[in-house]
DNA sequence: GGCGAATGTGGACACTGTCAATATAGCGAA
DNA sequence: TTCGCTATATTGACAGTGTCCACATTCGCC
């Protein structure tokens, strides 16, 4: 996994090296292992090959642990979403790729996708941690410029450049994609033989109906 | 909570009376509570008034607990869903409500919604559980009859009477509501000010526009 | 060099899920 | 009734957990 180094590899830091990355990362193989997040702390240490206490260095908990984990999803996301739609000019079309993208991104990382909006992250006083909401809220925020990019140009509902409609319709798309990548990594969604890259064209073009301007 | 029993109350059927049926309650009355199910099996044994193994008698773990609870939820779902559309002729309005029941019901036992879609259910092997998939069966099942419905007397798309595209059409719905619902729950809907109900009713009318006939 | 802060270690504690062995209560057959 | 079987509940034990504490090491900076 280790790029050649190009003299002996780089000075560890510190102690360890970046042990709050190498904990990320263990952490985030733990999850696509077991397709959970019920293994222990200490368990992500041992990989890190440091002691059960040193995570505590770095993360106030268990949790924070999580939620780190869960934001670098969001990130990834972001990514893949802006992949899919650059250089594409028509609105429609770049709706339609981004909740393809979209699903995708969940449907193949099935653990991630749900730790990224688990209630395991939510604590009774705080709520979600800052970090992942802040994430999720620049993945939303690409959701919204694609619409809002629509409306202007014509394509969808013209409605939709006063704010508040425009948020609605966010929701909306936000709604369908996350219901369905949901649905599908649980295995609910009743598909036929259809794949779910499939499955998610149809679904994004029937919620398309529903916005474009007629 | 108990209704007035006509003598002196049912004698237990066994050692303790209904224990599983106790244990459930137990385990509802914690997941709202805590807004989540972290708590130990053992604290729902200490509820119910029984030792910490008592429960191994009825479930075979906590898992096979909290999948009896969440099925319960499905149940509960269903039953207002139903409710909801009692009497109603008109297809667009019994969607539009049946979407305004689910999300209500989602965003009033929110942990218990949560809890009904977990991972914290899934076993490697088996999956999700029989009877937790049962019942959500059930409820995706009122939905498809409320669009099949539909299709059948004109109002939505006649397409959506062969059965590929209904099943579409029914994953497009549940995915919005679920969606929907999860991202209200989480506190990530990025909603004004306006309330969920409200919302609902946008978001449910906005998917109907796609289905319609046009 | 030396010092304070950052980082990592080992030990401890209460608590967990689950297993095995044991007790007890209900019930049909004799 | 008594016997015995089965379902149900209890007690005890075990390894493993998250997290706190006191202590050790190492870094960067004066």
């Amino acid at each position: 996994m280790k790029s050649k180094p190009t003299k002996i590899s780089q000075p560890p830091p510190y102690h360890h090296g970046d042990l709050r990355r190498s904990l990320i990362d263990a952490a985030l193989a733990l999850v696509t292992e077991e397709q959970d997040w019920t293994f222990s702390l200490r368990e992500v240490a041992r990989r890190a090959g440091v002691s059960h206490n040193a995570p505590y260095n770095h993360f106030a908990d268990k949790r924070d642990l999580l939620a780190a984990v869960a934001a670098t999803g969001f990130a990834q996301l972001s990514e893949r979403i802006v992949a899919a739609i650059s250089g594409i000019k028509n609105a429609q079309t770049a709706l339609v790729r981004s909740a393809l993208a979209y699903v995708t991104f969940g449907v193949e990382n099935p653990a991630h996708y749900r730790l990224m909006f688990s209630s395991a992250l939510v604590t009774a006083k705080e709520g979600r941690p800052e970090s992942v909401a802040a994430a999720g809220a620049d993945t939303r925020a690409i959701l919204a410029g694609i619409i809002r990019r629509g409306a202007a140009m014509g394509v969808f509902n013209a409605d939709l450049c006063r704010d508040d409609e425009l948020r609605v319709s966010v929701l909306t798309a936000w709604s369908t994609v996350h219901g369905l990548t949901m649905l599908t990594i649980d295995g609910i969604a009743d598909t036929p033989q259809l794949s779910p890259e499939e499955i998610a064209r149809k679904v994004a073009n029937l919620v398309c109906e529903g916005l474009l301007r007629r």
